[in-house]
DNA sequence: TCCTTGACTCAGA
DNA sequence: CTCTGAGCCAAGG
């Protein structure tokens, strides 16, 4: 098991309704939904740490279409890019919604993570701060 | 059968 | 900041 948890439906379907509540104008990462997630069973918490990421990656990549796929990024808080060009339309969706981007085409994920305080949200939509 | 390829992340160098 | 290796498996060419 690396590139898939032992039970895959299982955990693809945790994954997709997890991201299914991730507003819009936010974004999540693959590590932190599998920290959401939690191992399945039968696997330890190393291992987990290890391919739990991967695994919410390979879920991402077949997910059905109301789940809102574009935000969820890596842990740099950059657009993972694939074959098949699905990272540039991830990029206009998610600009769509206010995301901004900075020069290194990096989201900004203190102000747009999902967890992050409001206060530093309304702050920055304000005056562009931060 | 062998080799390549995955929507990841973190620690080290 | 960049680049590697480790973690470690199934599917397809």
């Amino acid at each position: 098991m690396s590139t898939e948890p032992p039970n895959t439906e299982s955990f693809n379907r945790q994954v997709w309704d997890l991201v299914m509540t991730v507003p819009r104008g936010r974004v999540t990462t693959y590590g932190e939904v599998a920290k959401k997630i939690g191992p399945p069973e039968g696997v330890d918490e190393a291992e987990y740490r290890a391919f739990g990421p991967r695994w919410v990656g390979t879920a991402m990549a077949r997910c059905p279409e109301a789940v809102p796929w574009q935000r969820v990024v890596n842990s740099e808080g950059r657009i993972s890019i694939r074959k098949g060009g699905g990272h540039l339309k991830q990029r206009a969706l998610l600009e769509a919604e206010g995301i901004r981007f900075d020069d290194s085409e990096r989201i900004d994920l203190d102000l747009y993570g999902w967890g992050s305080p409001p206060v530093l949200r309304q702050r920055s939509l304000f005056d562009g701060s931060i």
